[in-house]
DNA sequence: GTCTATAGCGGGATAGAC
DNA sequence: GTCTATCCCGCTATAGAC
């Protein structure tokens, strides 16, 4: 049925993004995605041609989406202060769907697409966007507005403090010995404790 | 010769330490950690009889040296923003030689061994050091010292603040398109920036 | 486009020689 | 204690039937 044409493509890439960005399995192997997904392995050859080759593309998606997160924020037209807050919540409501988003990137999975040059190049209405945020970054950090010594430590401390909650879940609902749902009344918490700490 | 003794089993925990935590490959094959060691892959067999045994040693290991890092500090009898600065101090001391702790701790291969209980229990007396600190950060939140909501999220801004930076560095390096030596520069400013957001 | 069958490889594990 | 040889299994990949 040529119907299915793009959709089991489409079923798979998806299937593979919740794999490995929502449940964290990133030594996921294709026998694994295919379960998931409901369909047979031979169907990720028959679209992708090798593993190498879906993982690389999962990653140019996960990599759009993340820069996406950022870059419809950018260049809003409003004040500062509501950009940033604009910004944190952009980040959490990423991470409540793809939690180990960063875990993933962070990982020599990924590095090997972009030690190859096979990612998405980023494009130049894109870097425009980052410098003009940038810029208002340093005229706030001029006026003294700021909790921070430089945009690079304020953009840091921005992720840091919004990703790295998602990243140690697991880890730190067992130190702190609190329920999934008592985790998820702290990240609400998140966006208004992050505010209060990096701005004066 | 009986002088190697305990030599290749230490020296197979190292290296798997190094393989791990310094350089991050979290999917590392035994035989990989037999090569970076210049030992026989069967050698690991012997003193750790299955792989899965070799990771839970390892991370039996990690797990001690990362509480360590804490516990060594929360029991000093010293002003409260001092013992702040060392904590931060230790965390960021400990990631320089290993960076990758926590992606690996964040990761499903340690939940194996938690899950089957095979880690090390936490001892009476590293309990009651946290709670101490835990202690002290209540007391100085009810005197309005910190910028925080509850001491949740003051531990969870001093972890975050300090590690992200490390498990970020191969991404920032590119993002940012700055040198591992500038980075490094960056990384030692930390300290101060990180205890200028934490306090009022 | 989807499936079955099969080839081929790499990693974990064990037996046995030295 | 250390090494070689070997077994087994799971995963990737491909050929070919439907």
């Amino acid at each position: 049925m040529p119907v299915k044409d793009c959709k089991t493509e489409q079923l798979i890439i998806d299937t593979a993004m919740k794999v490995f960005f929502q449940e964290g399995r990133i030594n996921a192997t294709t026998q694994e995605i295919a379960d998931t997904a409901g369909v047979n392995r031979t169907l990720i050859h028959y679209y992708f041609k090798s593993r190498d080759s879906l993982f690389n593309k999962v990653n140019d998606v996960a990599d759009k989406i993340y820069r996406d997160c950022f870059d419809q924020v950018y260049l809003l037209e409003i004040p500062f202060r509501q950009k940033v807050r604009l910004l944190i919540e952009s980040i959490i409501k990423l991470h409540e769907e793809f939690p180990f988003l960063e875990l993933y990137l962070s990982t020599g999975v990924v590095q090997i697409a972009l030690d190859n040059n096979l990612s998405i190049p980023v494009p130049e209405d894109k870097i425009f966007a980052f410098n003009h945020f940038y810029k208002e970054v340093e005229h706030e950090l001029s006026k003294g507005n700021l909790k921070a010594s430089s945009p690079m430590h304020f953009l840091t401390n921005i992720l840091s403090l919004s990703v790295y909650p998602f990243l140690m879940r697991p880890l730190q609902l067992r130190i702190y010995k609190i329920s999934e749902e008592k985790y998820k009344d702290f990240l609400e918490e998140r966006t208004d404790e992050i505010m209060g700490l990096l701005f004066r």
